[in-house]
DNA sequence: TGTACATCAGTGAACGCGCGTTCACTGATGTAC
DNA sequence: TGTACATCAGTGAACGCGCGTTCACTGATGTAC
């Protein structure tokens, strides 16, 4: 077993993860701009200077959250898109991972909307890119649609564009749904849905127009 | 002329809108939730303690500008709804439009799109509060429109919406664009002409498939 | 297996610093007569 | 118009506090023999 991973090793991953964990927890009422150290490592139950043995800043450590924020969203969304031909089936397939994975996934989602035009520049860096490569991911998804056929590369670029900021934004506004209130979550996906329609309808009918 | 603005009164209407500046200028770069009082009396030339004369806190001052920020374009835009029924033409002034409110009222509406999903409260519900205003005032316009014939309440607020948040993000895009890339602003402006028209197409296509 | 040395994650104390807010003040503006 | 008092926007000093970062340390883990 020469390439067990060593104790020390583990520990330290341990700890990390923590300090991620902390983070996000703090950042569900706060900005990362305004978030401090002292406040991660106390949350985290270290002292402070250990920080410094896992991130060089708050900025370094956020930059980790965005990586971890929108990996699993992009995988669902794509498999998503790459099912079934019948347009209304796939608008609610959509619809329900999304909100499957604002549920799951609160204080990812959260923040990633929170620092998208947030203060720290590195971060929103990472964010923005992020978001350009899943509009790329989609495009793609849907040059491969039967109902794509003759669509130019830059409509279905619009296209998909179009679609990630209705996705971000459908998630976001799930976001501010007390969980004592589905009836509003409910009213959320419904005007997805009908919105998405509507874009599908335009979609079928953009080249006869 | 008994009913001159006093003196006393003129001068600290002046030194709020000096406050107001300061925390819009200082907002260009960081978050509402990382400014400081004694960083905004610094910038506008003031001890630290005249703030409170004025507000009650940064969340006070953030309040305030949420609400000068949105009050222009607010009328512009429905302005532009009221006007031509062609389509086309339509789509092209309202894009006109946002683009020249963006580049009148720049740090409004990064103060904006920053503290939409930020870490101040208040600020965040004027934000949202004004855009559900928006969104009703949009579904009214759209209701008078000839293309809007038998369409529920109910439809066309879910359109209004999208149309709000077509808005937001367009806006939101153009913030990020260099003054020395012109192209990219014309880019941008390309795309969001292209997803409106396919809005437009959608929604004469609504009742019919 | 045992021993002697190396590594390094996490500690705890210390530093200098800027913060928000309070307070009694001052002096220009406003008002009553 | 002039005078005597009231108002109140802005000041400057003071307070206690928590911050980010550094440093030499310690003790568990890793490694070479």
């Amino acid at each position: 077993m020469s390439h067990t991973i060593g104790v020390r090793q583990a520990q330290k991953q341990q700890t990390r993860r923590a300090l991620l964990d902390a983070g996000l927890h703090l950042l569900e009422g706060q900005n990362l701009s305004s978030l401090g150290v002292r406040e991660v490592t106390r949350e985290a139950g270290m002292s402070p200077a250990g920080f410094y043995r896992h991130f060089r800043d708050l900025a370094d450590l956020g930059v980790t959250l965005v990586e971890e924020s929108l990996a699993s969203l992009h995988g669902m969304v794509l498999a998503v898109l790459a099912g079934p031909d019948d347009a209304e089936e796939l608008i609610d397939r959509a619809v329900d991972v999304v909100a499957e994975h604002v549920r799951a996934h609160r204080a990812h989602v959260r923040f990633l909307a929170r620092e998208r035009h947030g203060g720290v520049r590195p971060v929103r860096e990472a964010i923005r890119a992020e978001l350009t490569r899943f509009a790329d991911e989609v495009a793609a998804a849907l040059a491969a649609q039967p109902v794509s056929a003759g669509w130019s590369p830059d409509d279905l670029l619009m296209l998909a564009e179009l679609y990630v900021e209705h996705l971000v934004s459908t998630a976001t506004a799930l976001l501010d749904v007390p969980a004592d209130r589905p009836d509003l979550e409910q009213r959320i996906g419904q005007v997805a849905r009908r919105q998405l329609r509507l874009i599908s309808v335009g979609r079928r009918h953009w080249h006869d127009s």
